[in-house]
DNA sequence: TTTATTTGCTTAAACGTTTAACTAAAACAG
DNA sequence: CTGTTTTAGTTAAACGTTTAAGCAAATAAA
């Protein structure tokens, strides 16, 4: 190895000389054309083996008019949920050997739209998104949609988007978590949750004012607290604040993060889980079955509803056009741990 | 909003047309160039917002034989350390206005080297990179960096490659964690570990043994437990097989997952923690103060690494070279909780 | 006034591919 | 043995930028 004269880069004018044919020769031969004979074909393969040709890939991509990479954007990556939802995009992406692009919005619609305005520069055939929590302006979305590079939205959706959406049952696990709170013996659940997320987050709370309802139990206002979307211990000061003050005997976490300042809280006041207060988190964290006392989660698809997505964009950017404006709901789980005990 | 005629793809062509000048000066005017009069410019730049230009990142990369990209090479991405350390390493390609292609090895030197050779393609100007746990031939790394593309290695680094490297201090901090462990009264300490990552793992593990030889223990050789680097139901059983033979009263985990599953393993046998068995283990979960019991960890900084990383990466890429082949060691915390109470 | 310099723009080549259009030779059909 | 088709290549244009080189007009220096 390392004994070929590597310094200088090798491209298709070099290997055309080499072999004394044509560039258009070259790049067919590689490209596996009809138009060249058996034996130039090898003469060329085995060539550009030998001298390490690789192909410029924006080149190509220039005259191709295609980039043979998608686009990731999210709002976190320091997130189970995200994470695993990468692992399932990643898991296509790889065997179709497309590229990766990653951004992350940290939950601002500024950078999101930003972010979208470098996308219509051709740098991707197609975007896999998790819109931004405070995201109602669309334009930035629809004007990408327009230049025809396909969108497909997973987990934080838009409604008045057309486009495909892998999301979970979000009214409905919240609704079955309420109730298996109250099957617990829970009689004053609260929700503890965060600013923003309507497609996930609304559709959660209303799950739970539903089984409530449902139930005949009177629900108070003061029962739903928002906390910041940030891991920092200003929510467990928020949490354990409604602690003291409402009581209550169970909490819906939604978000991932809210898990820990919950516990965090419940500690600081000495409320045992599950005897003084049931607790229940929509997270996909592995650690759930050895916190203190294992939680009780719900459990989002996070794996399949990448593979999914990616999946469907694939197919989009195939042609196949038929799921377009589709949405897929996979059904997420409820685990039941100790953090429920009856 | 969307009532300019956005159907057909706008460039530079189109706005010198538009502006009745030639496309080298649309091109020099966005560019801020000198050579273009101070009200042309003003007309070009309003122009190109109104007919909503974004020039075409290929074709720019390709004449300036830049991509404005970086590749993120790492193994997993369900990884408490692997995700912080991206969104350090984000913090500092936002401002810079660069691009990240993210490659998952899954540990596979085979897809590591496959994606090595996609790099030559010239997409990328520089790549951070924490290797895979099985590469040992580095000739897939030496090749690309001999096409002038700089690389940042940072936690899983190699030796015999000349570049910067970004570490924390394996070998300190089993030092101290094991120290930690015998001055909770521990005699017989495991070192619950993985194969792979000679450069953190062989670090970790003499830093244990050198803790055990000046305390004057002996420790044998079936104190060291080798699982699987996956996380799954198995290394619980590999794990519980060894709290039977051996009955440790002190572990320490070498890596992130591994708390789960030795967490799991102490429940199945009734093991109390801390008063059977002490535990610690390198990781950066944010559960880790709300485990049963609050778990002892010797934290990464990963967010820092990253961040690092990356700066010196566009160092490197703006010419200043002079941090070529050194090693930056950032230290790790060891934050004391439950798990290893006396 | 003449010459040199600066200003503001244009022309054209280049980056490394892909591909439509062409061509010469060979194979085949009638 | 002519006319058509097939085979195996070549030439040149195109993708959308950037930039070196050139040039006319305006300004400054002599």
């Amino acid at each position: 190895m390392a004994n070929e004269p590597q310094s200088d880069k090798i491209n298709m004018k070099a290997l055309a000389k080499a072999l004394n044919v044509s560039i258009a020769t070259v790049s067919k031969a590689l490209r596996d054309s009809h138009d060249i004979g058996p034996e130039t074909k090898l003469r060329v393969i085995e060539a550009a083996k030998k001298l390490n040709y690789v192909p410029n890939a924006y080149a190509s991509s220039l005259r191709k008019k295609a980039s043979n990479t998608i686009a990731i954007i999210i709002p976190e990556i320091a997130d189970s949920f995200f994470s695993q939802a990468i692992n399932g995009i990643e898991s296509i992406v790889a065997v179709k050997k497309y590229h990766t692009l990653i951004y992350l919005t940290h939950d601002s619609y500024e950078r999101e739209a930003y972010m979208f305005g470098e996308l219509a520069s051709g740098r991707v055939d197609g975007v896999i998104m998790s819109v931004a929590s405070n995201t109602e302006d669309t334009s930035h979305i629809k004007a990408l949609q327009q230049t025809g590079i396909p969108i497909v939205f997973f987990d934080r959706v838009f409604d008045d988007v057309r486009s495909i959406k892998i999301t979970t049952d979000d009214f409905n696990s919240a609704y079955i978590a309420t109730n298996h709170l109250l099957d617990a013996g829970c009689k004053n659940i609260s929700l503890i949750t965060i600013k923003g997320y309507p497609s996930i987050l609304s559709a959660r709370e209303q799950g739970y004012h539903k089984a409530l309802s449902t139930r005949g139990i009177n629900h108070k206002e003061s029962s739903v607290v928002t906390c910041s979307n940030k891991y920092n211990n200003e929510n467990v000061d928020v949490i354990a604040a409604h602690l003291i003050t409402v009581k209550p005997d169970g909490i819906i976490a939604t978000v991932e993060h809210l898990a820990t300042s919950t516990y965090l809280a419940c500690g600081e006041l000495k409320l045992n889980i599950p005897k003084d207060i049931k607790v229940v988190c929509f997270t996909n964290q592995i650690t759930a079955p050895i916190l203190n006392p294992p939680l009780t989660t719900i459990l989002q698809p996070a794996y399949d509803m990448g593979k999914q997505a990616a999946q469907l964009l694939f197919d989009h950017l195939a042609g196949r056009t038929d799921n377009v404006n589709k949405e897929f709901v996979l059904p997420s789980k409820l685990i039941v741990r100790e953090s429920t005990a009856f």
